[in-house]
DNA sequence: GATAGAATTGTGAACAGTCACATAGGTTAT
DNA sequence: ATAACCTATGTGACTGTTCACAATTCTATC
């Protein structure tokens, strides 16, 4: 029934050589005479010989292992990215999908459950200080994939202060002067900065910011903010929406209303998604390349593992403005 | 330096009992006395002690660990989702994100790498036949994601010739005669079903099947089928799509060409993904719930690997017609 | 009050590797 | 010729848990 897998010392009985000798093969130990390589390699081939992982992580306490703990879905494209990058570079990548309830447990018992290294995606309100993370991983490395611009964290970011300056300043350069917003949440590092940049933005030009209201970077979360800004009453040419999902939302309600884009009201984005030189009218966005970001981050987190020396650092991108259909001079 | 963290034998000694009753309390054993078992828990917590999973699962040959090979991008919300069931019920969930080439061997270590089951996406050549599977995988359970209706593989799948003949039948009732197609890669078990249950549908309805291209799955590869389409000088009313980001594509070439949708052309797509209902015009397609797909399939792979005797069946989901306004009567 | 039976607790071995060190044999330098 | 060193290989111990079984204690029954 159970025919049994073959192990180390099955294969050195095979190949007539100690177990050592067959565990110096597999770990590619420079003390193995090439002919006692070569017939061991072959024994292991016929009897299909696999290492046991559970019986070298017992052992060397390493897994190749990562995980990344995301609360909220959202990421999903970076997910792929890091995984296909971590899987490059000899490593496992595990997903938590948990609520927020659960992050801190997640991160406490990340050590026992043989994880390496960590992903961190933002959670107000665990993820300000560094040495209160690190006492909650047990020291085990992490990076955080955003954060403020400037903190003390093993991080890669977008500088998203940035990314907003370069979409307001956009707008101001086309003549608008009554620019609102709809922010993404504002207890999300994102969010908080891209507000921060498009209110900064208007009072470095003298301008009134508009009005803003506080989305939740969902489609329909767009779609209600934008809905709670016409309801308001309030006057604006333009709208700085803290992602394109949202602006997708956004311009339905903007169309319910017989307002057009972008002759009645200019719209920018955040993200770039695939979908958003395909909208009608195609988004002006600001571009961030997840593939790089999550590569950054697995190479930053593997760094860290392998060696501890690693200084703690950000490592910061910066956002592209990417100008389309749905903005236009006053 | 090294702290070294506290064994089952350290907690033993602490609260005056043997490690096997230590073990007995962290795995819920009912033989434990129950004063026995608060003292032990407490000095657990008083020690920090976390079992060590390596050595757990040396012992026990079972790892609570599910593993998703996908050899390309596009399952992103699936992902998330099967993700959280996984954790859910207990199991930790890994994403192996390799190139094509990589599959054969990714199969055939994950025993060795301490996986208990598999999610496989479809792969065409290697994955028409469970016994060549059952034997790469070496035994190891695994719930294939989307296959052919009738299949005889643990699979869970949308009826996708069922949801082509919603959509055809559709166009079909609004008087279209001309139908044409961009299909997904016919050799994806999705994008072929799909594309046959399109045209078995004007078959049965004496209408002569329209010019059908063969699309990629991506919003630039339903960009380019269309224009393809459109060169060819082919006439016709209505075009049914592989899939919605194709959609979003090819309209992009349709308005480029100055034709209207839906007053000209009738485009259905399949997915209904979250911009698809705020596309210009609202876009008419085949909904899928990725989200109960993803967890029927966790449950099931769950299911194989408690309960060896669960037969192999297929699970079945019927996808649904969403009327919106890219579709309109001649 | 002896005895069967159940409940609770303990002991030794096993899981499948790796690490540290020991040993055998072959070169090279003095 | 011999010490010194290097390469190739082997041995024993160890990792932290669970399993199978043994031993002890307690309770209930006649």
């Amino acid at each position: 029934m159970k025919p049994k897998r073959p192990t180390l010392r099955d294969v050195a009985r095979e190949a007539g050589v100690s177990y050592q000798t067959v565990s110096r093969v597999i770990n590619d130990n420079a003390h193995v005479a090439p002919e006692t390589r070569d017939r061991v390699l072959q024994v292991i081939e016929t009897l299909g010989f696999r290492p046991n992982r559970a019986a070298q992580i017992l052992q060397t306490e390493r897994s190749h292992t990562l995980e990344v703990v995301m609360p909220y879905f959202g990421f999903n494209r970076v997910l792929y990215d890091m995984a296909r990058a971590a899987n490059q570079l000899g490593y496992h990548f595990v997903i938590s999908a948990i609520s927020s309830e659960e992050f801190p447990k997640t991160l406490l018992t990340a050590r026992s459950r043989l994880i390496d290294g960590l992903v961190l995606i933002p959670m107000i309100p665990f993820n300000d200080n560094y040495d209160e993370l690190i006492e909650m991983t047990d020291g085990l490395p992490f990076v955080q994939i955003g954060a403020k611009l400037g903190a003390n964290l093993p991080s890669v970011i977008y500088d998203q202060a940035r990314g907003a300056r370069l979409a307001t300043q956009h707008l101001i350069d086309l003549g608008h002067r009554k620019i609102a917003e709809i922010s993404g949440p504002l207890l999300n590092y994102d969010g908080c900065d891209r507000h921060e940049g498009w209110r900064a933005t208007l009072e470095d030009n003298g301008i009134e910011p508009g009005p803003s209201v506080e989305g939740d970077f969902t489609i329909d979360g767009g779609y209600a903010a934008m809905r709670q800004l016409l309801d308001s009453g309030a006057e604006f040419t333009a709208v700085v929406i803290g992602n394109d999902s949202m602006a997708f939302g956004a311009q339905t309600a903007l169309r319910e209303s017989g307002i057009r884009v972008p002759d009645d009201v200019s719209v920018v984005g955040f993200d770039d998604l695939p979908e958003s030189a395909h909208f009608v009218p195609a988004l002006t966005t600001i571009r961030q390349d997840f593939t790089v970001l999550g590569r950054l981050a697995i190479e930053y987190l593997i760094s860290m593992i392998e060696n501890p020396e690693t200084p703690v650092h950000q490592r910061v991108l910066l956002p592209k403005l990417i100008k389309r259909e749905s903005t236009r001079a006053v």
